[in-house]
DNA sequence: TCTATTATAATCATAATTAATCACATTCAG
DNA sequence: CTGAATGTGATTAATTATGATTATAATAGA
């Protein structure tokens, strides 16, 4: 006897080798009811699992095949990817890049995924799997320790990679942007690869949306003049508009999502 | 008369090779009460190592609904699983393994998941990403360019970063195993990462199914004799099992499974 | 279109399983 | 030694999974 979630499982690996399946044909497979079928289907759709018919399911193969690790992304992409679609607006064919692990540049990631012949260096395991089937993209991890709270690649590991390259653009992303008080994170050892990160760059870009300024974390990475470009909303207040122009700082301001 | 916490590794342990355990089985089988049971299973399902059901607790190996990732290779795991069992029974608290990548060694994490303390050296993003969940679990990835085929971290940065290390315990992959052509992999660069990795270890595992033996693949990366022990099925050559005891490897032969 | 057929959701009954509770035994710290 | 904390087993009320039933809804064929 199968308990419901090992009959569900069976039902849903059923389903997406046929392409679908009847109530019935399935009650009997199964040695169930035709109720008991019908209400693994209705919580197997809830989950998003396949798709009910009348008298049966069929599969959702053909659209459902992103893994989670997106899903939720895509959550995130919403508000950032106008961020993300600007930077990624600055890199060229053949260019090679540097995308620092975060949110933020994981949205930069779906961006770049359009592009066409390109070299990106990161130091998350996330940003490298979301890459990991483009095959015109050459992907270098950076590697390190895996810090489980943010997924990023740290440490003296990351560090020495990192010596070993040199790129054409950095995209760098943050927790606090103060005038006074410049780059800052939470994490000393995380603070420390973001520094080096500015350091084997020939460009450095700063992808920050509007609630990052006027924040100090306690690590500080970097001072406003090492960035090239930083890349906000437009509801960063406008001395830093001002301010930031004064150091040779080029603000990119992108309108937000309305959604 | 076991200790509470000897009873649920063993519930654990049961329940991943068996798939699936009822209450009433578990209590007959440790002797203790279907509420001592049940209370188990909870805390088992709280740190998420199983699947609880009306009735009894599910493998989470059998159940994932993880990312596409996962289930992709809980398919390879059914087969893989056995191998990687007797694999991680070698791995002790506080040890510092490395794993190779590939589909037999990701059965491998799955086991290792289970472990207390542990340093976990990968080459793979995929390893990694499966491993950021557990924090008792210090996770350190290797650099390197990544194989879209395998989605092996391979190059020069691996092999540098391999340099900065040393671990007790190797776990390897292989595409064949031969006694005259040694250990090969299609991919020259891949077989270096390979070799290194062997040099860095006190000890060597390879993990191998039976269907690797008498194969060989274009790249070598070692002979026989570099290996300390091979794991691997009961279909394997019995002229095998003399031929690597003569050599100073320990043949490790896992019943296959059922199912 | 209309009707006959089939599938469904909603409800109920029931048997099994469970969570919650209490009582008892053991362990551990003071 | 005492008392608190823990682990366990037994008891019982609540919950869950299931199948059966039936009124309603959807589909297919004329």
């Amino acid at each position: 006897m199968l308990y419901s979630e090992e009959r569900k499982k069976k039902i849903l690996s059923y389903i997406d080798q046929h392409g679908r399946a009847s109530v019935q044909e399935l009650g009997e497979a199964f040695a169930v009811s035709e109720s008991t079928i019908r209400r693994d289907l209705s919580e197997l759709e809830n989950e998003k699992m396949l798709k009910r018919t009348h008298g049966g399911a069929i599969s959702k193969q053909s659209v459902n095949f992103e893994p989670s690790v997106i899903e939720k992304a895509d959550r995130l992409l919403i508000e950032k990817q106008a961020i993300a679609r600007k930077a990624a607006s600055f890199i060229q064919d053949n260019d090679t890049v540097l995308i620092d692990s975060g949110t933020t540049t994981l949205a930069l990631i779906q961006e770049i995924k359009l592009k066409n012949s390109l070299t990106v260096v990161t130091n998350s395991v996330v940003h490298a799997e979301l890459l990991k089937e483009s095959n015109h993209i050459e992907v270098i991890v950076l590697g390190g320790r895996l810090r489980h709270e943010t997924q990023a690649l740290v440490g003296p590991l990351t560090d020495q990679g990192l010596n070993l390259i040199h790129v054409d653009k950095a995209f760098i992303g943050t927790n606090g942007v103060d005038l006074h008080d410049g780059l800052t994170t939470p994490n000393l050892t995380e603070a420390a690869t973001k520094r080096k990160m500015i350091e084997q760059s020939s460009e450095v870009f700063l992808l920050a949306d509007s609630s990052k300024f006027e924040k100090v974390s306690f690590a500080n990475f970097g001072e406003i003049e090492s960035l090239d470009y930083c890349i906000t909303d437009e509801q960063v207040n406008e001395q830093y508009q001002i301010e930031f122009e004064q150091r040779g700082v080029k603000l990119e301001i992108v309108p937000l999502q309305e959604d």
